[in-house]
DNA sequence: TTTGTTGCAAAACATTTGCACCCTG
DNA sequence: CAGGGTGCAAATGTTTTGCAACAAA
């Protein structure tokens, strides 16, 4: 009871120039350009079938927005496979997310997001006002959390920082 | 491919050392009589009408484990209110939320776990398979965020920092 | 009285799963 | 051909909401 082809917003407004790195191959293959092999190495690499639909989910994710939900997944790839089904999507993250290919994300809300898990962690420091976000990484926090992380015994896999505030712009604007 | 029923442990490092079951007893009764005051201003506070219900649910919330999801509150409370509805638990729970006395944890599927928001802050380190809580503050990173923010021109409201990982029990069953 | 609150049940949602059929390897 | 993969629909589990009865201010 479900499956319509809501319109999704689609806000893409990041333009982020991803600088080189070779860390692992696969991701960065991915996140660059999603050409049909690489996506379909990444699907042999965790022993899964090459399907139509994996393809198209696996290229959605990576030429989509940064963060995406199930739902917006969903509609994108419907555009190139109006019978695929939902389930196949939550399936195919849920593989995924536990091959360390994308993260899972709950923020506040709920609806979970998915986000090619990054190379470097960069987070986000945002306006609460213009809802301007700049990107940041910091090495400095990285490891005091690994080391929170460590000192409490746990396997860190991941993180979310965001950061609230109000921008140069909005700070002189609402004085 | 469901995890188990995830056992939901109390935040770990806590070894507050009491001596006599007396003293708890005495303790606890002024704190709840003070409690009692403070919960009503908390609610007067947010322009909320004093009920039962809804003292129950603070009191709840002030005595209960650290982190306790709605239903774990509403089976709380359902003890002294036996004919409370969960919607009522919830209304609150947003309500409170919304005005900042309750903070909202939400991590993996798992339901949301609310607590008191603490006077001082803390962030959490969180597990992804048990739904494990662990709180903690850094100083350190607070300080680095500021920084962060300040180099980009921006005015610091608040943040979200999350830490995901494997508790050490998890991490063992994993193996 | 005038609103704000409450319980209940139904609704909304996000996500998962059972199952018969389909396709990759 | 075997076993994984898929769509669909139904099932879950959590949180929200409509509504009439009710209670606080």
């Amino acid at each position: 009871m479900k499956a319509k082809d809501a319109p999704t917003l689609q806000t893409g407004r990041s333009n982020k120039s991803i600088n080189s790195a070779d860390i692992i191959a696969d991701r960065q293959r991915l996140q660059d350009r999603a050409d049909k092999e690489s996506l379909k190495r990444i699907l042999r690499d965790m022993n899964l079938k090459v399907t139509d639909q994996r393809l198209a989910i696996l290229g959605a994710l990576a030429r989509g927005r940064i963060h995406a939900t199930a739902q917006e997944i969903y509609d994108r790839v419907s555009r190139s496979h109006a019978d695929i089904g939902f389930a196949t999507v939550y399936r195919l993250l849920k593989l995924l997310a536990a091959n360390g290919f994308v993260t899972e994300v709950r923020m506040g809300g709920l609806p979970a997001k998915y986000e090619l898990t990054p190379r470097g962690h960069h987070d986000h420091l945002a306006c609460t006002n213009c809802g301007r976000i700049i990107e940041f990484e910091n090495r400095d926090i990285e490891e005091l959390q690994s080391l929170v992380a460590r000192n409490n015994g746990f396997l860190l896999t991941g993180h979310v920082l965001e950061l609230y505030g109000l921008c140069p712009n909005c700070q002189k604007e609402t004085s």
